[in-house]
DNA sequence: GTCTATATAACGATAGAC
DNA sequence: GTCTATCGTTATATAGAC
C-alpha cells in the first residue's frame, strides 16, 4: 500500500516535485517579477517565502480579510513601507496566489492530457496526482478555495472554468473506459464531480483526516477502488 | 425518479418543511429573543428576517469580513444604530446564523437516530434528507460553512463536531448493513466522509450543478446508488 | 558615493459601536 | 449622525552593500 502512489507518479507528477522547496519560490518571483521593486532575485525570493508562508499562516488561519498588513508586518518582521516593495497592495498578494496556483494545475493538468494510459491507469493518475499536490501545496489550495470571492470576477471564472477542466479530465477517461466496454456509468459528469469533491477534502477536511489517522495514500487509494465500485469495473 | 426524495421523507424531515417560511424566523426570533431590544414579535420577526437575508446576500457574494453594517443597513433599510437593537455586534450576527442553523440540524440528526429503519432505507433518508436540508436553508450552511474560521474557537469545535455526528450517523447504518451480511465495506469512516463531501456539495458548488441541470433528486439518487455501489449492496 | 532595500510616520478613508 | 480605532496606502527618511 505504501508504495501504491510511486508507481503511479507518471512524468507530469515529477514536474511537482521540482516545483517543492526552494525552485517554487523561484517560480513565484519569476510570476510577477515586474510588479515588484527589487532587484535581487536573492533577497526578493527570501522575502516573498516570508510573505506568502505568512499569509498563508494568518489567512488560513482567521480568513484573508481579517488579517492586516500590520499582522503581516509583524509576522514577517518587514515593515510596513517594506512590504510595498514586493506587492502591489493587499488584493494583489491574494490575486498573485491565485494565479500562481492555477498556472501551475494547468500547466500540470496540460501534461496530463498528453499522457498514454489506459482509462484505469489514467483515473489512478489522476486521483493520486491530485491528492499529492494538494499535499505538497496544502496552504495554497485551502486559500484559493476559501478566498476566491474576494477576487474579482474575471479571476474567479477563471477558477471555475480550471475545475471544470479537471472534471474534464476523469470524464474523459470515464468515457474511454465507456468505450472499451470496461466501465458503466449513467453520469460520468456527476461521478467526475463527486470525486474533485473528495479530492477537494484532502486540503478542506484536514482536520478529519488527522483526526482518523487516514494517509494521503490510503486516501488516494480509497477514492480510487470506490470509483471503480461506481464504475462497475470487470476486472 | 421525481417521486423518489418524496417515498424517504420520513417524520424528522416534516419538521424541516415546517421550518420554512415564516416559522422559521420566528424560531430565530426565540432563539437570541433576549439579545435584542426590541419587544414586539411581530416587529421584530420581520426585521430580523431582513437583516439575515440581507447578511446572507452581502455575504455569500464576498465574505462577512467584506461586509460593513453600513452595506447591511442600505440593504436592510435599517439605519445603523437600529440594527443594534437587533443584534448584538456584527460577531454576535455570525454567531447566531451558526448557532440556529446548528440546533436545526442536531434536532433532525436527533430524531434520525429514534427512526428505525433497515440500513438501505436509512442511508437513502440521511441523504435524500440532506440534501433536502441544504436546498432549504442552502444560504445557511453556505455562509456556515465559509465563514466558520471567523467564529471563536468553541464555536468551532461544536460544528466540527456535528459533522463528526453526522458522519457517525451514516457510519452507524453502513456497520448495521454489514452486520446484517447486506454490505461490504473496509473502511466506513471514509466512506461516510466521502458522502458527507458529496452532501456538501450540493450548497457549495451550486453554480456547478446549474450548469449541468441537475435537479435536487437527481443529485441524492446519484450519492445514493454509487454508494450501494461501494457498498457491494446484494439486491 | 551611489543605488538598493528597509523603516518611520502620517494621511485619508472607513470600520464597528453607540 | 458621531466617535474613536484601525485599516490600507504612501511620502519621506534612513541604512546598508559594493
Amino acid at each position: 500500500m505504501a508504495e501504491w502512489p510511486q508507481e503511479t507518479t507518471i512524468s507530469a507528477f515529477k514536474r511537482a516535485w521540482a516545483l517543492e522547496g526552494e525552485a517554487l519560490w523561484y517560480t513565484v518571483f519569476s510570476m510577477h517579477q515586474e510588479k515588484m521593486q527589487i532587484k535581487s532575485p536573492k533577497v526578493a525570493v527570501a522575502n516573498l517565502q516570508k510573505i506568502f508562508e505568512a499569509t498563508f499562516k494568518l489567512a488560513n488561519a482567521h480568513g484573508f480579510q481579517a488579517m492586516s498588513l500590520r499582522d503581516l508586518s509583524r509576522e514577517t518582521g518587514i515593515s510596513m513601507g517594506g512590504l510595498y516593495a514586493y506587492i502591489g497592495s493587499k488584493n494583489d498578494l491574494a490575486s498573485v496566489i491565485e494565479g500562481v496556483l492555477r498556472n501551475y494545475i494547468d500547466k500540470v493538468i496540460g501534461e496530463l492530457m498528453n499522457e498514454e494510459l489506459d482509462p484505469v491507469a489514467r483515473l489512478r493518475a489522476i486521483i493520486s496526482g491530485e491528492v499529492f499536490m494538494i499535499q505538497i501545496l496544502n496552504p495554497w489550495y485551502y486559500f484559493c478555495y476559501m478566498e476566491l470571492k474576494g477576487l474579482d470576477r474575471e479571476q474567479q471564472q477563471q477558477a471555475l472554468d480550471l475545475e471544470l477542466r479537471f472534471d474534464s479530465l476523469l470524464v474523459d477517461a470515464i468515457r474511454a473506459g465507456i468505450k472499451q466496454g470496461q466501465f458503466t456509468c449513467d453520469k460520468p459528469e456527476l461521478l467526475a464531480a463527486s470525486i474533485t469533491a473528495q479530492l477537494q477534502q484532502w486540503h478542506l477536511k484536514q482536520w478529519k483526516f488527522k483526526l482518523q489517522q487516514v494517509s494521503m495514500e490510503e486516501y488516494a487509494k480509497h477514492i480510487f477502488e470506490n470509483l471503480l465500485l461506481c464504475l462497475n469495473n470487470r476486472r
